[in-house]
DNA sequence: GTCAACATTTTTGAATTCAATTTAGACATT
DNA sequence: AATGTCTAAATTGAATTCAAAAATGTTGAC
């Protein structure tokens, strides 16, 4: 690892950690531990800490060192249904001010991914969304959602994301993508937000089923 | 400074410092000299730039340290937009959910807003805008909007309310309130998203009226 | 046998120290 | 004089070290 940005990298290594289900909710993280295993000294994996507690992922408290916090089913429901109104917005204002060009690059992203693999999938479907939202012409309000989509969405489900539910997804991307050529701002809006919203259960799940698990062996104690 | 979150601390006085217009954009922050002035070691300072770096004021290159990075006018333009479309849709919300109660705290922190002194402008501001949103019983949606506004609008103006400005404010706030009451959401909305976006303007001011000056004590030299 | 007070161990928080990178300045070359 | 290179100083990034706080275990009193 070379020298410079060992904090940012660390906070990559642990988050992909948590959200592999590594960890479960509440665990403490030890700092000598985690360090020997990363390979780094505690200081820039302190560093790390700092971060990943404002992406909300781990809590810091004073003393008493850091422990997962893994966000709660209701706090992506309620920012999955913030996102959506935010996407709503921006996406009714990008069927206004689209140009051809711009529809063109959303079929493109469309096209890429009825095709791509399931590794490629969630970076795809990033990218249409915000192929989605560019004729906004808002880049500072797409790049909050992106922050906001890699601290909710984009871990959890991947490995499982069934074959049905890719066609779902494609399905959905084809009634967005229509609304937004007929400048239909209304429908655009309401098809999108019951997108994302749908598009946050996987999320959820995740949590309640590591919740579950973390019970059911608890009780086993 | 007692043990255990000196890097919160830290954080606290930088962000302070560089919203009170001490450094100009763009400015390196070397860690030696702040670490002495702030009476800390280097390693809870780099802590703290961390932490400013995700909110987006200061910027960290690699081995070449941490520089001030103001948000551009657009940035604030654009994340103010936002927040009036999220508080918007949580307004109306909550006027459908709320009841007298509700209504009657609502009507108390507007009465505080009329009397307050300058100092508490700011933070009864925030708890009214707090209080026409809790009815809709979203309070990590709340927390979002919270730490946003945090960190694009609470310092910059601060000393410079006019009281003209308040005023303008208190009848705008009036108005939204009486929307609220007679529960027509769409009024409501669109008064709540022009006044959100009018308060951003001091702060683009701020910004704009710091970068004069540097140009102009550039053009100095 | 249980609970509380004390000592020990562990773990964290922060200062110091060391190494690597960048920046600047001097010198030589054209 | 301008440009490029090389050396030295400054500055950063990270490991180590030290001190304070919390957790743990032990002993003793009741």
């Amino acid at each position: 690892m070379q020298r410079g940005q060992s904090a940012r990298q660390t906070a990559d290594r642990i988050r992909d950690m948590i959200l592999d289900g590594r960890f479960e909710d509440g665990a403490p993280l030890r700092q000598s531990r985690l360090a020997e295993e990363l390979g780094v000294s505690r200081v820039p994996l302190r560093e790390a800490f700092q971060l990943l507690e404002t992406e909300g992922l781990v809590a810091l408290r004073s003393n008493r060192g850091a422990i997962v916090s893994l966000p709660s089913p209701s706090e992506i429901e309620q920012l999955a249904e913030m996102r959506a109104q935010i996407e709503g917005w921006l996406a009714q204002m990008a069927a206004r001010y689209a140009t051809e060009a711009d529809i063109a690059k959303l079929e493109a992203a469309q096209a890429a991914m009825e095709t791509c693999s399931d590794e490629d999938w969630s970076r795809h479907n990033i990218a249409f969304h915000e192929a989605l939202l560019a004729p906004a012409n808002r880049p500072h309000v797409i790049e909050h959602l992106r922050a906001l989509h890699q601290r909710l969405f984009q871990r959890f489900g991947k490995p499982i994301i069934s074959v049905r539910a890719r066609q779902r997804q494609l399905r959905e991307h084809a009634e967005i993508l229509d609304c937004f050529r007929r400048c239909d701002g209304e429908a655009l809006a309401a098809h999108l937000e019951t997108h994302i919203i749908m598009s946050a259960r996987p999320a959820i799940d995740h949590i309640l089923n590591s919740r579950r698990s973390q019970n059911a062996s608890r009780s086993e104690d």
